[in-house]
DNA sequence: GATACATGCAACGACGAGTTGCATTAGCGA
DNA sequence: TCGCTAATGCAACTCGTCGTTGCATGTATC
């Protein structure tokens, strides 16, 4: 009876439609859910009293919480901002510390702890989240590839190095820390698996045997 | 009918003793299913049904799943073999390199892996799942910091060199290519990771900024 | 303002978790 | 070997939650 209580967030929809408003809202309340909850201890009632919408509907649209999760969480790629391809720095300790640094905000952000909450804490099953993740790391490795690529023509590097072992080592710490020691990190804490990680690699480190000079 | 079919595992538990062997059984099968299934998607019913016992019985011993999985760990923890204290190498590489493997054999072992699965996975609740992750962290501390300490005395590595930092820096990929992107783990990465952590630190990487030499 | 469609609502069936009473069996001592 | 005690097996039950369905209500578009 009130006037309009459904008040539409300026600019984030077009105005008018309720379809993409729920969806809107669903998604969101899925991420923020599952980022706080994992995967198993949400259910798509909880999800939809967060949404302000009827589990009917949340039911009627997507089926499962699997197909749910799914798509909220791909959507929430297409909307990731694209990388920053600053790589005209010249100096490779530069360039992974910005790589440690988005990928910290991708694990701090809501969708990045869903998506690993939910891979983490039973969504195994699911292909979708499953894409998600690989998608990511390929986006990231084809990054850091390049930037590999580039140190060892400056000869920042040495020959040979692996940029996916590289990567792994970089993010690893990140990962660990936060989802599974629960460490509060900041950006010192990116910069210190970025230079961990530029010391090993200066020093040899992540060129496989088999890979001569 | 048969003869007897419950042959006591010889030397495993006091024979006569059905108590025992039963809680034997259920424990095996509880850490076996968590860490194949993570802690959500298993059931009181399941564990039972692999312990080859009653779900009634489960029930009246433990009361809940949490309960039951608590105390699985803590026996598993207790009975875990020592510390390698194999610290008369002389080569801070080496030594982390046996601390890394021993991690890796951890995250490996059912145990282990049941105990981060469980973390990960909805047992964060359980304040007897994260003693066992917490003390599991703290032994590895006490093992690491003597020997980095020792390190610095040689001059291996550069003083102020943190010791938890150092610990976080090497397991980290560990746990994160075991139980995020799944990777198969052998000895070769585990002294991969404990290569790189070995030159971050002799590269002063983990000497904090306060901490002046 | 009328129409088609999406949503809200309440009730329902299905399923699994956890409980209870009782029969059965195993371990232990005489 | 026998009997007693306690633990286990078993079946049935309650209860809460998940997911579905039929219908009423509201909303967007023409």
């Amino acid at each position: 009876m009130t006037a309009h209580e459904t008040t539409p967030a300026p600019g984030t929809t077009r105005p008018g439609g309720r379809t993409a408003r729920v969806r809107e809202a669903v998604f969101d309340a899925a991420l923020e859910e599952v980022a706080l909850l994992g995967f198993d201890d949400i259910s798509v009632e909880s999800i939809a009293a967060r949404a302000g919408v009827h589990k009917t509907t949340v039911y009627r649209r997507w089926g499962s919480k699997d197909q749910l999760l799914g798509e909220a969480l791909k959507d929430a790629a297409d909307s990731r901002i694209g990388l920053t391809d600053s790589a005209g720095s010249g100096d490779v300790a530069d360039e992974l510390r910005l790589v440690a640094r988005a990928v910290l905000a991708t694990v701090r952000s809501r969708a990045g702890a869903a998506a690993v909450r939910t891979l983490l804490s039973g969504g195994q099953s699911s292909a979708e989240v499953r894409t998600f993740i690989d998608g990511f790391f390929d986006e990231r490795i084809a990054q850091v590839a390049p930037l590999v690529r580039r140190a060892v023509e400056r000869g920042q590097l040495p020959p040979g190095t692996d940029p996916v072992v590289l990567f792994k080592q970089l993010v690893g710490p990140l990962y660990y820390r936060h989802f599974i020691m629960a460490d509060p990190l900041t950006e010192a804490d990116a910069d210190l698996a970025a230079a961990a990680a530029t010391a090993a690699a200066a020093a040899g480190t992540f060129v496989p045997r088999s890979a001569g000079g």
